[in-house]
DNA sequence: TATATTTCGTATCGTTCACTATGAATTATT
DNA sequence: AATAATTCATAGTGAACGATACGAAATATA
């Protein structure tokens, strides 16, 4: 745990409310509601599949959350987590071949874990929808879009730094790092095991060798 | 009664039934069920919906289709179309690296028509759902399955000729085939047009070249 | 203790879901 | 023309959907 977020908790229990308090973890059932739409999608989840993964009644759901395209924003963003992180350990990687190919090998680690739905939760829980949901595909894409600038501005990097041929297209080479994490999602729904989707990442890692 | 009208009342060919005709061309609505379920998933797409794309009323529906799921089964066969045009095409190509970039060629064009949703349906409509929809993931997932498959054997044949290195991982190889094929959906769907996925699959087949 | 405030569980709300009962309409056969 | 067979459009079915109204329960403050 951070200093931060240490500040902020005690800050929040220093400032007590009024009133009945909480009888939940709100992370907690946060946590359980990204699992469930990890799993099942984002329309495809009701409202009872969420109250009975959360162990929480409806009204408090929404009383904490909003509503479920709200609930739904917040477990993403719980999935993605701070982009800063990923941008930063691929800065510090050697190379940006090296920081795609750590990239892939964490994703064939996250979508093969044993306590979380199969696959990538970015790549199944909003593939298509109705146009109710239209607002939901398109945050999930922003978030996949999100990482590929920062895939793109690694790879610049290494081009000006000379590590890649001036002719480099950084935005193909984004573009196929997006395609095998995406598709290493749709192996791991599929039942690949983590042995294979490592496998997946290395082969693509090695097609770098003649960019 | 003629011998002709006999023989084919006999034989259960008979080109005209008794009672009133259907009303529209069967393969013409199924074509657009198909053209629903690729837009907009198969759980996400109510009967509502088809009925309306379809330009057909549900008792029709059903008395054609018999019900959701076997209307998607039968769109989602006529989308895969027939697996041995592939394989013909594939073993007519001179490497099984070239049959894998015709492939991702031919995807990047399909994800891409302008008549079509953008994406590819098998990547798409049961990504994630319910449990109900369970055998419907099953059935599309043994699709993809059997397009590796082929993939599989294909490359196969080049390592017993001589073409591929003894010690090519064939499995892996057609995983990540695979991948690439449904991370470029994904791509499609975030709107990546054709020549930034004809990019991609130029790029992914030009890994081959060292493995 | 009394009051204000917030969350609790119960019991719904109106809408949409996949699906169908029913009888009129349309055809081939007799 | 009469009958049998099939499809048509209308109008629903019960169940599940996302979301809430409401009063009881639990806390802080006066």
């Amino acid at each position: 745990m951070t200093l931060v977020s240490v500040t902020m908790k005690h800050a929040q229990t220093s400032r007590r409310k009024t009133g009945r308090p909480l009888s939940f973890d709100r992370e907690e059932v946060l946590e359980k509601a990204m699992l469930a739409f990890w799993d099942s999608g984002y329309e495809t989840t009701s409202i009872s599949d969420l109250t009975a993964a959360m162990g929480v009644t409806a009204p408090s759901l929404y009383a904490a959350f909003g509503n479920k395209q709200e609930l739904f924003l917040e477990a993403m963003r719980r999935y993605a987590g701070d982009h800063t992180a990923l941008e930063q350990s691929m800065a510090e990687a050697p190379t940006a071949r090296d920081a795609i190919t750590e990239m892939l090998r964490g994703a064939a680690m996250l979508y093969t874990g044993e306590t979380t739905p199969p696959g990538c939760l970015l790549a199944s829980a909003a593939a298509t929808g109705s146009p109710d949901a239209l607002a939901v595909r398109d945050a999930v894409a922003a978030e996949r879009r999100s990482v590929r600038d920062i895939i793109l501005r690694r790879i610049a990097v290494d081009i000006t730094k000379g590590l890649l041929p001036p002719d480099t297209q950084p935005e193909t080479l984004a573009d196929l790092a997006i395609a095998v994490t995406q598709g290493m999602s749709v192996l791991a729904r599929d039942g690949a095991d983590r042995e294979r989707l490592l496998a997946v990442a290395e082969a693509a890692s090695a097609s770098w060798g003649n960019l």
